[in-house]
RNA sequence: GGUUCGUUAGUCUAGAGGCCUAUGACGCCUGCCUGUCACGCAGGAGAUCACGGGUUCAAAUCCCGUACGAACCGCCA
């Protein structure tokens, strides 16, 4: 049987016979005739019983959400709702038939809906009535559809790898699962699967893909949770560039034909790790607005302001943001909310000079009437401009910059909804300095290629060691990260070295990849956007459970499976497993 | 692990020490209603104010603790 949908039949199918299965969405009972709101998934069309219809005491005693089957005549309107896809027509109901009923419902399905997220959580295919949830998942099956035809378009394969894999010392907390055939020990749900990926590099696929689940056992946030999907592909024999290329027409590709705002065309920005640092303060950069971060430490070089002359013995920096044409917009309340703000980022203290015929501010009467007019000549002030300065500690500087430039964006309302604004940041830093321990660590992947490949490692400085590695980022997300890999294995354990592994130790816990890369391994790299994050930025959605189906909760619990659950003895006993310690509320 | 905010009928919400025997809306129940479409009208039921302790003559309201929820920091190579 072909099931009609509700929404397949107009003006032009009156008078003709139809079946209809659906939802009670909504009944309005006149007292003599009565109107039905049939939902499937499509839409809505209306049913009319009239009085002297033997359904008639079924139809006035119909509630919300009860399962129907309606057959009737479809007939022009009385009067017509505009609002309606079907509001041209009704169906003159000659059957009715009650299919299953419903409880009261925990909340209604209308699409303005103000319960809880949690109450919505546990009933969460009542909410998936709801038309934005359906249509979010509705999205979601295009995206993928659109991104798997489009993949094999362009020759890559899929390749599904295994959810159950071992434990990987680096990165993420791994989700592990209790083996009950060898006792003690414990496989490893991929946080992603890169060295699978890298070893069907080894294995010839070439070009391959996968909309793969990733699980991460951390704390979640709006955007991050306990398991989300990645487009994850590889491709052997290529550049960087190749990479970025295809990264470039997949977010080009979907954006454009998904959503209704204008995308940054191609190829997208390219921006250095750092630069990215120093002008925006961050490595995921809004590129929607300016006001960039600028370096004014010169213009204090002989400085008598106590704060700065200490900032500048201690190898600090002094930056400023200028919010153009915005005194008015800052009193000293909200200045008292931002130098929070930056406090939160470590920094010391928000400093801010407002220039207009007079010049007011925090530090207008420490510093010289001469460093006053440099800051404004070189950093193009007007009358009107106000500017915001943060000293020392480089990094705690940029930060604390960074997140100011992001609130002064919402506060001023700079930030065009209507773009898709999309850069790749590229040239990480292979290594970074941990600043309390001075310990050296991976900044990134370590599987990265460096620069000057086998050689780099020779250098001197670590910190300067780039690598080919990048991150797509639009709208200031995080949306895709990529590299060329390293394969060739003295380098690659040599970096390792370089952090403080053995090379015995590497070799022992990536020996699937140190084992496979002798065997001929070509030149590799690959990329892996977010799926949630891209159906995110499509819907505009603020939090990543509206674009899943059954997301856990914002601290990480299905609500509605009642997961994660403890196990009965037995099954705790089948896999040799005591438990020490409960939880809280046990 | 930390910070902030929150928790009042099925749902959402009002409430700022005595006007609370707790407000309103939706939903639910009863009755009326023949062109509605968030149908309308009238009436009704429904709340240990998250839990435990404290302050006070008096606590939904103030304080402490706990649980739960959300956002953020840490964490997420």
């Amino acid at each position: 049987m072909k099931k009609n949908m509700n929404t397949d039949f107009s003006i032009k199918d009156v008078n003709k016979e139809v079946t209809l299965y659906g939802w009670v969405a909504r009944k309005r009972d006149l007292g003599g005739l009565v109107f039905i709101d049939l939902r499937d998934k499509s839409g809505i069309i209306q049913l009319c019983v009239k009085p002297d219809n033997k359904y008639y005491d079924i139809a006035s005693n119909l509630k919300s959400e009860y399962v129907i089957k309606a057959c009737g005549k479809v007939v022009e309107r009385e009067s017509k709702n505009k609002n309606l896809k079907t509001g041209d027509i009704e169906v003159d109901v000659d059957n009715l038939e009650v299919l299953n009923t419903s409880l009261d419902l925990p909340f209604t399905i209308t699409d303005d809906i103000n319960a809880f997220e949690d109450t919505r959580l546990k009933y969460r295919y009542l909410d998936i009535r709801r038309n934005k949830l359906k249509e979010n998942l509705m999205l979601r099956s295009d995206v993928l559809h659109f991104i798997r035809n489009k993949m094999y378009d362009d020759g890559f394969m899929e390749v599904q790898t295994p959810i159950l894999t071992a434990s990987s010392p680096e990165g993420a907390r791994d989700f592990v699962i209790p083996s009950r055939n060898f006792k003690g020990k414990f496989y490893a749900l991929p946080q992603a699967p890169q060295i699978y990926k890298e070893l069907l590099m080894v294995g010839g696929m070439e070009k391959y893909f996968q909309i793969a689940p990733c699980f991460r056992d951390e704390d979640p946030r709006a955007d991050r949770t306990l398991e989300f999907y990645q487009l994850d592909l590889e491709m052997s024999f290529c550049t960087e560039d190749d990479v970025i290329e295809v990264g470039e027409d997949i977010f080009y590709d979907i954006f454009t034909k998904f959503s209704s705002k204008k995308v940054s065309p191609k190829p997208f920005r390219r921006i250095a790790f750092n630069d990215a640092i120093n002008l925006y303060g961050t490595d995921k950069p809004d590129l929607r607005y300016d006001m960039l971060i600028e370096d004014i430490t010169n213009v204090f070089k002989d400085t008598k302001f106590e704060v700065f002359k200490k900032v500048l013995e201690d190898n600090g920096i002094i930056n400023a943001i200028v919010a153009k044409n915005a005194i008015d917009k800052f009193s000293r309340k909200k200045i008292d909310e931002l130098t929070e703000l930056v406090k939160k980022s470590k920094a010391s203290g928000l400093a801010y000079i407002k220039y207009n015929e007079e010049v007011s501010g925090s530090i207008v009467k420490v510093l010289s009437e001469k460093e006053i007019d440099d800051i404004k000549e070189s950093l193009n002030i007007e009358n009107g401009d106000i500017v915001f300065i943060v000293s020392g500690n480089k990094k705690i500087v940029k930060k604390s910059l960074g997140n100011l430039r992001i609130k002064l964006a919402e506060e001023l309302d700079l930030i065009d909804n209507n773009r898709l604004e999309l850069c790749v940041i590229n040239d990480f830093p292979m290594f970074e300095r941990d600043e309390e321990t001075g310990k050296l660590d991976f900044c990134h992947n370590p599987f990265s290629l460096p620069h000057d490949g086998k050689k780099a490692y020779d250098t001197k400085n670590p910190e300067e060691i780039l690598a080919y590695q990048f991150d797509f980022v639009c709208n200031g997300n995080e949306m895709a990260s990529g590299a060329i890999r390293n394969h060739d294995l003295d380098s690659l354990a040599k970096g390792f070295e370089m952090v403080g592994y053995k090379r015995e130790e590497v070799e022992e816990r990536f020996k699937s990849i140190f084992t496979a890369f002798k065997y001929g391994c070509p030149p590799h790299g690959g990329m892996a956007p977010g799926i949630d994050r891209i159906l995110m930025l499509i819907k505009d959605e603020p939090n990543l459970r509206e674009v899943q189906a059954f997301p856990p909760s914002a601290s990480g619990q299905d609500l509605m499976m009642g997961a994660p659950s403890e196990l009965t003895k037995e099954q705790l006993s089948e896999l040799g497993i005591k438990i020490e310690k409960q939880a809280k509320n046990d």
